[in-house]
RNA sequence: GGCCCCUUCGUCUAGUCUGGUCCAGGACACCACCCUUUCAAGGUGGGUACACGGGUUCAAAUCCCGUAGGGGUCACCA
């Protein structure tokens, strides 16, 4: 049992290749980046791509814009050109895909099987979930049965794989007590019997996970295994393998998993989960119409997501579904949060803090620091559930951190990946002016987009749908809204077209609240931001009337006016 | 159900190893008030937790035992 010691310190993140990063998953890229950084070590990027269906299906890498964006660039892995156009990966221990190294991994397998250690099964898929079945109604925990397959002759096994029987291969397990020791959990004792004669090589002639970890793990040099405590137990079937395949144990640490805020488990899944429930209620028996007019998925692709809880539509299908259901779609990946307008280095921040933090009631912090400071032994072992509100509250600030400057360009840089159109129509000056007037308001870089699409729709598209606010604005008290609005009309008309700014609207339009004794400028400015942009926010009035300009002003005000003289008539 | 792990405010956590400085600290959320042209933001103040039961000890959130609860895992997925 040898020990990895006076090595370069080198860790791994290896997700299998499923599109999108998760945000557990992102957590723990980013402590195992962390970790090797903080220890002059290599962080190495792997494709655990072993299974066919599941990499053919799902695919997509991504998961590599995701680590870019957040910052956490590897030093070995597949080569990746980085958004600021530098490259990444690349090195000495590839290939980086698993799928590409099965030539290493049957050489080990067959070196097992010459050794006694592994050996060849021909049990049937079928069988197999017949003696699970049968545990689990004796309340029993399944454990593979090696016996019978042990005993087949060498000529047996010829002749049953002459007959062309599919067959794996499994790893004879030794049956005795397995101690673990966690640099997080600390030790625990698995009894013997607990470990079975797993399969390590699949009848399609790909390792399993258990096996390829191990053997690429070595190959890579890696010292320190961290990764989602889902894994504990596995960790007992890597121990055995390492020692049978006369390899160095790493140092494991097993980080706490990260929950929705309700306590379940975050999963990829959940999006569909949410989708498919809003369209049982809706009672929807075939897919709605997407942004284009024809169905988003076809009927009997429907009708398999709708039937089957483990099938994801694609994310683009996903986002299209939730806009056509009036869903909102919970945050799970890392490119969600990206959307919704976070900050990278906010995520990066947050995410440290669940299952880590530095103590001395420290909450904000860099990667560097993290890096310099990231340590197992403050690694709580409890999970963590996914703070969204306090997520928010940190970017919040750390918007409001920003100066000017950099505001404007952050917020530019989101919206031409993110609203291109609206950039476009708005033009460069009035989105330096949008910037200004957001900035302390905007929690994330997305919120002065969405909150401000009256700014760029049509003038003769605002309408004034019936609403509490909207109506107190426009009805009520003496004079109401609708007839002060009415009122300061000439004043604005007076306003040339050249000297519609702040400074002109808010002088022209006190004098207008002194002269008609309203008192509070709220009378005239509520009314205004209503019949400008149909809703009852925006940003301050004056700024929202000059970024506006001057005809869309009094268009608006004017279709606003038309919009509500009858009923008017009454209360005026 | 078997096995393994965990248990401090609603949430993330500090404190636990090295019992006393903790009638438990911070942050977010929440509540109240202030500010206010909307929504926010901001300001001030406030309530809320050591799962439970036994020990050990002069002293326990901290050590031991038990109970309850939670989680993970039991695949030819990773």
């Amino acid at each position: 049992m040898s020990h990895v010691a006076d090595r370069t310190t080198v860790t791994r993140f290896a997700p299998s290749p499923s599109g999108n990063l998760h945000v557990g998953g992102a957590r723990t890229a980013l402590f195992c980046y962390a970790f090797a950084k903080g220890h002059d070590g290599r962080f190495v990027l792997r494709i655990e791509d072993t299974d066919q269906k599941r990499s053919s299906e799902a695919a997509g890498l991504g998961f590599l814009a995701d680590l870019d964006w957040l910052g956490l660039h590897w030093d070995e892995g597949p080569v990746f050109t980085c958004q600021d156009g530098r490259s990444v990966g690349g090195g000495e221990h590839g290939p980086y895909f698993q799928s590409e190294r099965l030539a290493t991994y049957d050489a080990a397998i067959d070196r097992l099987i010459a050794e006694g250690k592994a050996y060849l099964a021909f049990d049937t898929p079928e069988e197999l979930d017949a003696a699970r079945q049968a545990a689990r109604a004796e309340k029993r925990a399944f454990r593979y049965d090696g016996a019978a397959a042990r005993a087949l002759s060498d000529a047996d096994r010829e002749r049953l794989r002459a007959e062309g029987r599919p067959c794996v291969v499994r790893f004879a397990s030794p049956q005795r007590d397995i101690v673990i020791r966690d640099e997080i959990l600390g030790e625990a004792t698995l009894p013997a019997g607990e470990v079975d004669d797993f399969v390590i090589r699949k009848a399609d002639g790909f390792p399993t996970y258990h096996f390829a970890v191990v053997l690429d793990d070595a190959a890579m040099q890696v010292t320190h295994v961290l990764r989602a405590q889902e894994h504990f137990n596995n960790t007992a079937k890597h121990l055995l393998l390492q020692e049978a395949l006369g390899l160095p144990h790493p140092t494991y640490a097993h980080l706490p998993i990260i929950f929705n805020p309700d306590g379940s488990k975050m999963s990829k899944r959940d999006k569909d989960k949410a989708l498919r429930e809003a369209a049982k209620t809706a009672g929807l028996e075939k897919s709605p119409d997407g942004p284009d007019g024809s169905p988003i998925v076809d009927e009997k692709a429907y009708a398999r997501w709708l039937g089957d809880k483990t099938v994801q539509l694609p994310g683009e299908a996903a986002t299209a579904m939730a806009a056509a259901l009036g869903v909102a779609l919970p945050e799970i990946d890392v490119e969600d949060f990206r959307r919704s307008g976070y900050l990278p280095e906010v995520l990066v921040n947050f995410l440290a803090l669940n299952g880590w933090s530095p103590g001395d009631d420290l909450e904000k912090f860099d990667l560097a620091f993290l890096c310099q400071r990231f340590a197992l032994d403050r690694v709580v072992k409890t999970p963590a559930r996914f703070d969204r509100a306090k997520l928010l509250a940190f970017n919040l600030d750390a918007i409001q951190q920003m100066d000017e400057a950099t505001f404007l360009a952050r917020l530019l840089d989101h919206g031409r990946r993110y609203h291109p159109g609206f950039i476009a129509r708005l033009g460069e000056e009035r989105m330096a002016a949008l910037a200004a007037a957001s900035h302390a308001r905007s929690k994330t870089l997305d919120e002065p987009y969405v909150g401000n699409a009256f700014l760029v729709a049509d003038d003769e598209s605002i309408s004034w749908p019936p609403d509490k606010a909207i109506d107190k604005a426009l009805r009520k008290g003496e004079p109401n809204g609708l007839a002060n609005l009415a009122a300061c009309v000439p004043a604005l008309q007076a306003i040339d077209e050249h000297a519609w700014n702040v400074a002109t609207l808010e002088r022209v339009l006190e004098t207008f609240v002194a002269e008609r004794e309203l008192g509070n400028i709220g009378k005239v400015a509520q009314p205004l931001r209503v019949a400008v942009s149909g809703g009852t926010v925006s940003p301050p009035i004056f700024d929202t009337l000059e970024m506006l300009g001057r005809t869309s002003c009094l268009r608006r005000i004017e279709r606003c006016l038309a919009a509500f003289e009858h009923s008017n008539v009454a209360t005026s």
